[in-house]
DNA sequence: ACGCTATTGTTGAGACAGTCAACTTTTTAG
DNA sequence: CTAAAAAGTTGACTGTCTCAACAATAGCGT
C-alpha cells in the first residue's frame, strides 16, 4: 500500500469512527447533563481531584468553557471547590451526589459499549478489542513507564510471531516469501522438541502489548548446547532493552537447564541483534555467505560458554 | 478477556479517539469555512450530487441545519440546486468555485492525515490502516455487494493464517494450543512439499478482507491423489459461500493437475465444512475417534474421485 | 524585595451547532 | 380522492466553542 492509499483508510476510518462516537454520544442526551458536562464528571471521577486547568488539558476545552462548567456543575451540587495550596486554583472533587451522577454515567456508557460488543462472534470481539489496542499504542506511541514482563506465548501467538517477523524482515531487509516460509518450519521444529524441560519460548509483553519474543532448544548434534533462535523486538518497541532482556532470559534458562554452550545463527545485517549477542558475551566462531530469502547475506554463527 | 473488559478498552479507544479527531478536525478551522460546512461539501463532493436529505442521513444531521447550510453554501457560490424530478427537493452539486474548494479542504485533510503517519515505522504504519480497516469492517458488518477472489497469499499471511485459525478452533471447539502448533506443521509440510505444480494455496479476500483459505498438495503415499488441506472462513464473513468456492477451486486445480482422487481429514464437530464437502460430491471413507488438541474427537477421512 | 513573565481562572461578546416544533409543498399509498 | 408520509423552510431557543480582555497569584532571576 502507498501512502495515498493510507491516507485515504485512514480518513476513511476518521469519518467512520466519527458516526460511532457520535451514536455513543447520541446516548448520553437521555440523561439531564450535557455531554460536556459529563465528560467533565467523568474525568473528575477518575482523577478523584484535579484543578480546572487539568481539566481543559485532558478534555482539550476551551478555559473559558470550563469555567462555566465548573459552575453550574457546581450550583448543581455535583462538584465541590476546595480551596488548595496555589490560590489561583481549587481543587475540584466530586460530592457524594456527583459520585452517584458519576457512577450513572458510567454504567449507561457502559451499556452503549455493550451494546455494540453483544451482536458479534467472539472472535471478531477479540479482533475489535485487540485492533483498538493497537491503535491506540501505535498512535500514542509506548507507554514510558510500561512494566515488562516474559511470559509463555497465548494462543494464536505463534502464528502472530511468523506473520510480524514475516512482514518485519520483508520491510526491513526486503527479504521474500521463502523466509516466511523457513520460519513456520522452525517455529515447527521448536514444537517437535521432545523434551519440554530443555526448551523454552517466550513472549516480550510491554504493557500488555506483543513487543518481541525468543526461544531456545537443544541443538542439533550437539550435546549440552543450546540453540538461541528467532530473537526479535518489534520496531514500536525497540530501545527500551527488550531483546537484552529476552537474550539474558534464554542464557539464564540454558544455565538452569544444565546446558554448557549456547549457540545461534544470524545474518550480519542484522546489526541490533549482533550487538545484543556480543554485550551478553557471544563470540563469533564462524561467517559464510549464502543466498537466501531473494538477498545474498552473510550469516554468522555466535556461540556462548556458560563455564 | 471479559465483556467487562472489553467494554473499558473500546470506551478508553472512543476517549482516545475522540481527541485524535479533534485534532484533526482543528486542521479545518484554518480554513474560512466552518466545519459542518466542510462536511457539506466533501459529501456532496464524493457524490457528485444528491438531495439535502440524503446529506442529513449521511452526515447524522438536522433537517433544519443542513436547510440553513444549504443556503449559505449557495449564497457563497459553492453550491448550485438544480430543481429534480422530485418537486420537493433540489438535487444539490458544486459549483466549478465549490469543487475547487472541496479539493483544497479533500488536500488539507489529507495533509493532516499525513502528519499523523509519516512518524510511525513502516510496520506501525501497516499496522495501523490493518487495525483500521479490521474495526471498520467489525461494526459496519461484511459489504454486501463485495466481490470474493482467490489470490496466493500475501508475505505474513501464512503467520496470519495460523494465529486466525488457533484462535477461531479454540473459541468455537475449545482446542488447546497443540492444534496451533499442530497446523504450523501442516503449513510447513506445505512448504516442504517439493513440486510447486502440485501444490496451491489460496487465500479467499472478500472486499479486501481476508475471509478464509484452503490448501492442497500431493497426499503422501498414494499416487495421483490430492490431499485438501486448512479450509476455513472467518465467522464474519460466513454465509457468503466462500468455503464452497474454496473448496471448488481445490477441485478444479487437482482436476487441471491431473490427480485423479482427493482426499481430505476432518473432525465431525465441524459441521458446515462437511456439508460443504457433501455437497461438492465427497464421500465419507473411515471415522476414527481419537483426543487430540485436549478434546475428544471424531476424525473423518472423506474423499472425491475425479473420474 | 523587586519587577517581569507565566499560569490560573473569570467574564463578555459573538459565531456556530444542534434540537424542537410548526408549517408548506409535493409524493405516495390505500 | 383523501390521508399519511416525506422534503424542505423557518423561528425560537439552548448549548458549544472561540476570542479577547482582565484580575489574581506564582515563580524566577537579579
Amino acid at each position: 500500500m502507498t501512502m495515498v492509499d493510507d491516507i485515504a483508510t485512514m480518513r476513511a476510518f476518521n469519518r467512520f469512527y466519527t458516526r460511532i462516537i457520535g451514536l455513543l454520544e447520541e446516548g448520553m442526551h437521555n440523561s439531564p447533563y450535557a455531554l460536556s458536562e459529563a465528560r467533565v464528571v467523568h474525568e473528575i471521577g477518575k482523577r478523584n481531584a484535579t484543578t480546572a486547568s487539568e481539566l481543559c488539558e485532558a478534555l482539550a476545552m476551551d478555559r473559558g468553557q470550563m469555567s462555566r462548567l465548573v459552575w453550574r456543575l457546581s450550583d448543581l451540587g455535583l462538584l465541590a471547590s476546595l480551596p488548595g495550596a496555589d490560590k489561583r486554583s481549587n481543587n475540584l472533587a466530586l460530592t457524594p451526589q456527583g459520585d452517584t451522577i458519576y457512577r450513572d454515567l458510567n454504567a449507561a456508557s457502559d451499556a452503549d459499549a455493550e451494546n455494540l460488543l453483544t451482536p458479534l462472534d467472539p472472535l471478531s470481539r477479540l479482533d475489535l478489542v485487540a485492533a483498538m489496542r493497537r491503535i491506540e499504542a501505535i498512535l500514542a506511541g509506548p507507554v514510558p513507564g510500561g512494566t515488562l514482563t516474559l511470559r509463555p506465548p497465548c494462543i494464536g501467538e505463534i502464528g502472530q510471531l511468523i506473520a510480524r517477523q514475516g512482514l518485519l524482515y520483508h520491510l526491513e531487509q526486503g527479504w521474500n516469501h521463502e523466509f516466511e516460509l523457513l520460519i513456520t518450519r522452525i517455529y515447527a521444529e521448536f514444537d517437535a522438541a521432545p523434551d519440554p524441560a530443555t526448551k523454552g519460548l517466550w513472549i516480550a509483553d510491554y504493557a500488555g502489548e506483543l513487543a518481541g519474543s525468543i526461544f531456545v532448544l537443544p541443538a542439533p548434534d550437539e550435546d549440552r548446547t543450546a540453540q538461541l533462535r528467532m530473537l526479535y523486538v518489534e520496531p514500536a518497541f525497540r530501545g527500551l532493552g527488550i531483546g537484552k532482556t529476552l537474550v539474558a532470559e534464554v542464557v539464564r534458562f540454558s544455565r538452569a537447564a544444565g546446558y554448557r554452550r549456547v549457540i545461534l545463527w544470524t545474518q550480519d545485517c542484522l546489526a541490533s541483534a549482533r550487538r545484543i549477542y556480543q554485550a551478553t558475551g557471544f563470540e563469533l566462531v564462524e561467517e559464510e555467505k549464502h543466498h537466501s530469502f531473494g538477498a545474498d547475506l552473510n550469516g554468522q554463527y555466535w556461540a556462548l560458554n556458560l563455564q
